[in-house]
DNA sequence: CTGTTAGCGCGTTCAA
DNA sequence: TTGAACGCGCTAACAG
C-alpha cells in the first residue's frame, strides 16, 4: 500500500509538502495538483496507524455493554454511533457478557488499542475492580448505571422518579398492593428504581408489603420464578410493576403462558417500550427512557473531554423518563 | 504513559529484551522478574498503534451492517465477537443505516484504520460501486448476502432450500393459496428466498398465482400495506409465508391489529425466531437460521485469510436452516 | 539469552 | 513556502 513516501516520489516533492497537503495546510498550487494527480494514480490512503501513532490520537472510542443482544444495549449504541459520525470517530464495540471478568479484560483491550475515549454501561455498582483503570489518562463516561465511589461522568435517567411515577400512577389507579419486580440493590439502577416505588408508598401513607418485593436478575430470561410466586400470593397483588426490559419480558412472558389477561386479571406497568411490545394486546403501559439520548449525550461528553475541555468534570447528567399509556392498567373502584 | 523504554530503563535490560518477554519469548528467569515488578510499578501497556505500525496488523476487524438495532445484525454481531475473542481481535462496529452511500463510506473509514478484514452484509445485491474496495489488500468476507459478478469469500444460508422446504410444509398440510412476503429480487436473499417457494409450488405440480406475491422493503415497518392486500384479496391465501425477521414481524402485527387470528383465520409461516416470538400466541412455525454460526464461520475464514491461508479461495459457505414447529400452521383436510 | 540498532509511516521541527 | 531530519513506541535482525 502506497504511503507519503511514494507520493512524494511521484510528485516529485518533499514528504513534508505532501504531510502538509493532507492537513489541510496551503501548499502551492502547482504542488497540490502534482501531489493530488500522485494520490489517485498510487491510490493513496493515509495511514492512520502511523498518524495515531506520532499524533497520540486513534480517532476511535470504544464502548463496553454487558451484552450485544439486549436491544436497550443496542439502541445505546445506535445513539452513540450515530453521534460520532459527526465527529468522524469510529466505535469499538465490546460485549462484557455480563462478566466482570470480561469487563476488566475488555477495558485493558481497549487501553491497549490507545482508544481515545471509553464509554461503559457497568455491570455492576462495584467499582473496586473497575477503580485501577480510571486513571485520567483515558477519559471514561459511564452509563446508565454509576459505580459506587467513583467520581466521574456519567450519563444516566433520573431513576427515582420514573419508578416513583409509575408507583403514584398505579396508586392513583386505586392499587394499594402494587407486587415490584425488581433489579438487586447492588446494581444501581435496581437501588434507584426500587426507591421510587418505595418512596410513592410513602408519600401515598401506605405501607410497603415486603412480600410483593422480587429480586431478579436484570438478564435474559430471569424472573419467571419469581414472577409466578409474586401472582400466587395468598394475599394476590392487583398490580405489578416491571423495573427494566428483561423483567418486563419475563412478565408478559410468564402471564401469557399462564394464560393471566394482562389488564383485566392482573394490571401491569411495563419498562422501556421495544417493538416487542407492539405485538402484545393489549398496549402495555409502559416508563420510557430516552436510550438514543443516552447515547448521543455520552458522546458529547465524552468529546469535551477529549478534547481537553474538563470544566464542569464530574458532570452526571441525568435525563427525564416518560410514561407512555397503555391499556394495560384497570381503574380499582373502591367499594 | 509509561513505554517499553522506560520498563527497560526501571528494569535494567535492554529494550529488546522487554520486547521479547511481551512477546512470549523465553528470557532468563532474573530478568523476567525484574521486567514484570518494572511493569507493575510503572502501569506499563503495550501500545498496540506502536506494535502495529511495525507489524502492519492492527488486531482489530470491521464489520458493516444495515442496521445496529435489527436483532438479525445484533445475533450476527454477537456470534462475529465470540469469536473474536478466541482470537484476540477486537472489532469495529460499523452501521450502513440502510443507505449505499453510507455503506461506502464505512468500508472506506475501515480501510484507513487499517483494520485486519472486513466483515460485510451488503445492502443490496448491486456490486459496481463497491467493487473498487475489493482489491487484494485487506481480506473481506460477504454474510448473508452475496454480490453479483464479484467473486468473494462469503457465508451464507441455503436461501432457495429454507423457503423450498416451508413451501413444501405447507402445500402438505392442505394449502395451495399461499402468499410469500417476498424481498426485492435485488436483494441476494429476496431473490433466493423467493425462488423456493416458486421451485416448491413447480415441483408439486400447481401453478403460481402472481397476485399471492408481495415484494416488500426488508426494513423495520414496512410491508404492512402489501399484507393487507394480500389477506384481502378477493380469492383469499389461506397461508402466508413470511421470508425474513421483519416481514415477520409486520404480518404478526397486521394480524394482532386486525384481529385476524393466526392458525385459525390464517395459517402463518415465519422466519427467523427471535425473542419477540415467545410472547405471541400461537407460538409461530418459523424457519430458523443458525445465525451465530454464520458470524462464527465468517471470522474463522477472515482469520485464514489474514494469516494467508488462501488455499480455498474463493470459499462461499452455505449453512443449513432449520424449521421450528408451533401452532400457527392449521392442517386443510380437502373435502 | 541479550543488547544494539534500523526502520515501520507519519507529523513536526528547523533552516533555508 | 519547502525540504531534510528526527522521533513517536515498537519489532526484528544481527552480533555477541
Amino acid at each position: 500500500m502506497a504511503t507519503i513516501k511514494d507520493v512524494s516520489n511521484v510528485a516529485k516533492v518533499s514528504i513534508g509538502t505532501v504531510s502538509r497537503y493532507l492537513n489541510g495546510y496551503y501548499v502551492k498550487e502547482v504542488n497540490r495538483r502534482k501531489i493530488e494527480e500522485a494520490i489517485k494514480e498510487l491510490n493513496f490512503k493515509i495511514n492512520m496507524i502511523a498518524k495515531g501513532l506520532k499524533t497520540n490520537k486513534t480517532y476511535t472510542i470504544g464502548v463496553v455493554v454487558p451484552s450485544v443482544t439486549d436491544p436497550f444495549c443496542n439502541y445505546l449504541i445506535e445513539g452513540i454511533d450515530s453521534e460520532l459520525e459527526n465527529i468522524n470517530y469510529s466505535l469499538i464495540t465490546c460485549s462484557s457478557r455480563n462478566s466482570v471478568e470480561l469487563e476488566k479484560e475488555k477495558i485493558k483491550l481497549l487501553k491497549n488499542k490507545r482508544v481515545d475515549g471509553i464509554i461503559i454501561m457497568p455491570i455492576n455498582s462495584d467499582s473496586t475492580h473497575i477503580l485501577k483503570y480510571f486513571e485520567k489518562d483515558i477519559p471514561i463516561v459511564l452509563i446508565d448505571r454509576l459505580l459506587t465511589s467513583i467520581s466521574s461522568d456519567a450519563v444516566v435517567i433520573e431513576n427515582t422518579e420514573a419508578t416513583y411515577n409509575a408507583t403514584k400512577y398505579l396508586i392513583k389507579k386505586g392499587h394499594t398492593r402494587i407486587g415490584i419486580v425488581s433489579g438487586h440493590t447492588n446494581i444501581y439502577t435496581g437501588y434507584k428504581r426500587l426507591q421510587g416505588y418505595l418512596d410513592a408508598f410513602q408519600d401515598s401513607n401506605l405501607i410497603v408489603d415486603n412480600s410483593l418485593i422480587k429480586y431478579v436478575m436484570y438478564q435474559k430470561g430471569e424472573g419467571l420464578e419469581e414472577i409466578k410466586e409474586l401472582i400466587n400470593l395468598k394475599d394476590k397483588p392487583t398490580a405489578i410493576l416491571a423495573t427494566n426490559y428483561e423483567t418486563t419480558y419475563s412478565c408478559i412472558k410468564y402471564m401469557l403462558m399462564n394464560n393471566i389477561k394482562i389488564g383485566k386479571d392482573i394490571s401491569f406497568f411495563g419498562f422501556d417500550n421495544f417493538d416487542i411490545l407492539d405485538i402484545v394486546s393489549p398496549s402495555i403501559t409502559t416508563v420510557v427512557q430516552p436510550i438514543i439520548e443516552i447515547g448521543k449525550e455520552s458522546v458529547k461528553i465524552l468529546n469535551r473531554r477529549i478534547n481537553g475541555d474538563y470544566n464542569d468534570y464530574p458532570l452526571i447528567k441525568k435525563l427525564k423518563t416518560k410514561i407512555l399509556e397503555g391499556s394495560s392498567i384497570k381503574e380499582i373502584v373502591s367499594k
